[in-house]
RNA sequence: GGGCCCGUGGCUCAGCCAGGACAGAGCGACGGCCUUCUAAGCCGUAGAUCGCGGGUUCAAAUCCCGCCGGGUCCGCCA
């Protein structure tokens, strides 16, 4: 709806319609700055410019009234703007869709199945996730991809764990992880053993039948453990793709053909490649005829490449190098490129996390502690022990996923566990709370809404000018592929609704005022409904 | 050493890419609001040289240059 309103104001601006002037703002519905640029080219005062603009525009479409402030053009939308607002809402069962094409494959995640997820992946699932919900309903064809590594060094390392000291009997993933670091212990005592590690990797990249079988049982063990993880908090991936895959099905023969003939070098069989613009050379086959990750991965985007429109990784901020050397390369071989989000890292206060260390909190724990936190806030309340488990469960995968979610990817984050078991505002537990509470409404009335713009007040017609940015929201995140302002707008959508729970009573309203604001409210509710899923939040209508 | 990222009230963050209306929230502090639709809420007060120094501009938190502090990367590892 917002969109078409941005649409109505370039219109009524005609030959000043410039979209890159168009804001949102605070004064107004929607404003232009296109006089400040104006003013610039011909010396002129902004307000001057303006006030002359103003003369020469009529409003049209959804766009009521035109005014000009200290030089800025503002808008406000009208009546019917307002009504088809609500309508769309309580009409259209899929509201915040835009008509979006194309297939877009988001890959993310993506952790090495050597151990339980962490904190630090956490906020790469749920980047990931929260993108492809909201890619998917701009009407983009997506598929979500978790990479496994296979071929590393620490699943070799792994395997030697399991076969020296077994697996304990645990969540598996949590088992896999103790194996991992039990051999990173003993490899380090005993350096010798490298070499077993390194014969197990050359075993398995030649395809030995028993070394596979090996690999397989640690990854499938550990994958069970951390799709479990990932089921809980809500993060979906249509395919798990393996690394080694690309091996077997050619594409990395592909890649070495198609990088013969484009300037490599040949040192004792070894293919190197020297990128412009990098310090070091990049290796894309050993001297011993093996692959390496980047030639694999560069496999696996001729693969995206040829299947999707576009492509999205969602990567930690530690893989930037490796992230721009292999967009050089793509571009070398004339093969398209994937745009990358990266994102920063989750540190502890005590430093940097590691799975080979076991110095890490895992995503399992964080969840059991936030949950059990939510459960201290219920207990008062009057709740059946089915709804206490659930609420919880519900609170905590929220609090989650809208702590890393709200944050800009490139900000780095130190993890304060007491901050994350504290459901003060700015939560999603603010926002799952304001839900209820229009739920709560909407319970006690047994009427049909009934939408009268001019009832409303401005707290009102605010809330109706938040709802319609719904789908702007949509737009702004599929565009900019940073789905944190989207949970910035929820909280401010959220805020919003209390200001209007507080000031205008629903219920005892009189007649078409009550069904005036059942009507908001309905509309509301669904708003919140919606935004929460797309962000992967269970929306609770009691708690 | 070089590349990249971050540096906004006591704390956590938004705003920066596409420069413009008094730098916005939340936590914490202080003071109010439940016989009224769920107080996990709402309202108010105090608190900011937007890391520092230059520059561009009518206008800079936002763009450019230099510096400082923190993080991260720089393997024939993945």
């Amino acid at each position: 709806m917002f969109l078409n309103l941005i649409k109505d104001a370039i219109q009524t601006l005609g030959e000043y319609g410039e979209e890159r002037f168009i804001k949102e703002s605070e004064y107004a519905d929607l404003t232009s700055t296109v006089a400040f640029k104006i003013a610039k080219e011909t010396r002129k005062s902004p307000e001057d410019v303006a006030d002359e603009i103003l003369t020469r525009i009529t409003p049209t479409g959804y766009i009521g009234k035109v005014e000009s402030v200290n030089g800025y053009i503002n808008f406000y939308a009208n009546y019917e703007f307002l009504e088809d607002t609500i309508e769309a809402i309580l009409n259209d069962e899929n509201y915040g869709a835009i008509r979006m094409k194309g297939k877009v494959l988001i890959e993310h995640t993506s952790a090495n199945p050597d151990g339980p997820l962490h904190i630090g992946h956490l906020r790469n699932s749920v980047i990931g996730d929260t993108l492809a919900r909201i890619f998917r309903k701009a009407g983009l064809d997506v598929r979500t991809h978790y990479y496994i590594n296979d071929m590393g060094r620490q699943m070799a390392i792994t395997v030697l764990g399991i076969e020296n000291f077994g697996l304990k009997d645990k969540k598996p993933d949590h088992a896999i992880a103790e194996a991992y670091i039990s051999a990173n212990r003993l490899l380090e005592n005993n350096p010798e053993l490298e070499k077993k590690v390194e014969d197990l990797m050359l075993k398995y990249e030649n395809l030995d039948k028993e070394t596979e079988r090996k690999f397989r049982e640690a990854i499938e063990k550990a994958m069970a453990g951390i799709r479990a993880t990932m089921e809980r908090i809500n993060v979906y991936h249509d395919e798990f793709i393996w690394e080694s895959d690309f091996i077997r099905n050619g594409y990395v023969d592909k890649i070495l053909k198609s990088l013969e003939s484009r300037g490599l070098i040949k040192k004792n069989g070894a293919w190197i490649m020297e990128l412009e613009g990098f310090e070091k050379e990049v290796v894309l086959r050993r001297e011993n005829g093996t692959s390496l990750y980047v030639t694999r991965d560069l496999a696996y985007h001729l693969w995206k490449s040829e299947n999707f429109d576009r492509m999205i990784n969602v990567w930690g901020a530690d893989h930037k190098l490796y992230g721009a050397q292999l967009l050089k390369i793509l571009e070398i071989l004339g093969i398209k490129k994937p745009e990358i989000v990266f994102f920063e890292f989750v540190s502890l206060p005590e430093g940097k996390m590691s799975t080979r260390k076991g110095k890490f909190i895992s995503a399992d724990e964080l969840i059991e502690k936030v949950k059990e936190e939510a459960k201290k806030i219920i207990a008062s309340r009057e709740f059946s022990a089915e709804e206490v488990e659930k609420i919880s469960e519900a609170v905590a995968i929220g609090a989650i996923r809208f702590d890393f979610l709200k944050v800009a990817p490139e900000k780095p984050m130190v993890f304060d566990m007491s901050k994350a078991l504290d459901f003060e505002r700015q939560t999603a537990s603010y926002i799952q709370y304001t839900y209820s509470r229009a739920c709560s409404i909407l319970r006690k009335s047994y009427e049909e809404p009934e939408f009268s713009p001019e009832l409303c007040e401005k707290v009102e017609r605010d809330l109706v000018i938040m709802l319609s940015k719904l789908p702007f929201y949509v737009y702004r995140v599929v565009n900019e592929v940073r789905p944190n302002i989207f949970a910035e707008y929820m909280l401010a959508l959220a805020s919003k609704f209390n200001e209007f729970y507080r000031d205008y009573p629903v219920l005892k309203a009189e007649d078409e005022v009550r069904r005036n604001r059942i009507a908001i409210v309905s509309a509301v509710s669904k708003c919140l409904k919606i935004g929460l899923d797309l962000m992967g939040i269970p929306a609770l209508e009691r708690m």
